[in-house]
DNA sequence: CAAGCACTTTACGTTAACGTCAACGTCGTC
DNA sequence: GACGACGTTGACGTTAACGTAAAGTGCTTG
């Protein structure tokens, strides 16, 4: 199993043919509120190898995944080269040496870091607003007294 | 009071002489880890506004907050124009109009929400490394058994 | 006083992550 | 069979956030 596969659907079976199995360049566009432009960006930077019919790219349920993962990592600050990486390497562990796996888990961990960082940041900043908005709405206040 | 001002040293005014008031370029540097060719180009985009000896800019403690507060601000992903704009309202706060303030309460509201949903990034970030984590020790595992 | 060090300005260079054409192929449909 | 919607590949443009190099100022230290 892969990192970029469906999320386990119970084996309840029923009568949906298979799910909506693939999507456009554009439905993916639009499903992601991203351009084109950047999904074949994406590709060209390898975090994305969708089948193609012809010409035309078939995105399956694999590369939706990857998308997401994908932007949820740029919305955290990680560069496409380091989500790249990290892709990679997943796609790469059934029969990756030790010394890659141990890579893996290094980078792994130092990600894990990162979010921890991320954590406290976002907590001293959102104090930072709570007290930014108590002094705005104080000073509204004494404005509508007068 | 601006947001950049020093964190109200309670009352104890020991013998330190009014702490290290101020600093040099390439020590702020030192300090945040970052060139001394960041901060002016920090200066140049409306963040800090240092003191001048001649040439030479001289930095206070509200100047080292600011710093610090841009430097968070980064690691959260805003943009430098979007730190300059929410520092230029707060030193306009007290002065600001109804509709300025307003304005400035918009646009706390929305780093809320781009708050809220980094937190709900990291934690599903967290899960994924989780996952990767397990399955690469899964594999070292059997490597190291046979 | 010469050397060295930290600071300054000016200005051009660089990288990442796309945007924006241009020029073309391929459907479905009216 | 023309038209519009959607897709494709180049190739060049753009923006943010600095890096880097050149050329000069100012102190203090041996």
């Amino acid at each position: 199993m892969s990192i970029t596969e469906p999320e386990a659907t119970t084996a309840v079976n029923g009568s949906l043919p298979q799910q909506r199995r693939t999507y456009s360049i554009g439905e993916l566009a639009r499903m992601f509120e991203v351009t084109p432009r950047t999904i074949r960006f994406y590709e060209q930077e390898g975090l994305l190898a969708p089948e193609r019919r012809g010409q035309t790219r078939i995105y399956h349920e694999k590369d939706r995944v990857r998308l997401k993962l994908t932007l949820r990592g740029k919305r955290l600050g990680f560069s496409l080269a380091e989500i790249r990486e990290v892709i990679e390497m997943y796609d790469a562990m059934p029969d990756g040496n030790a010394r890659q796996l141990k890579r893996l888990l290094e980078i792994l961990a130092d990600k894990r870091t990162n979010m921890e960082r991320q954590l406290e940041d976002i907590r001293l900043m959102q104090r930072e607003l709570d007290d930014v908005e108590m002094r705005a709405r104080d000073v509204l206040e004494r404005l509508d007294q007068e």
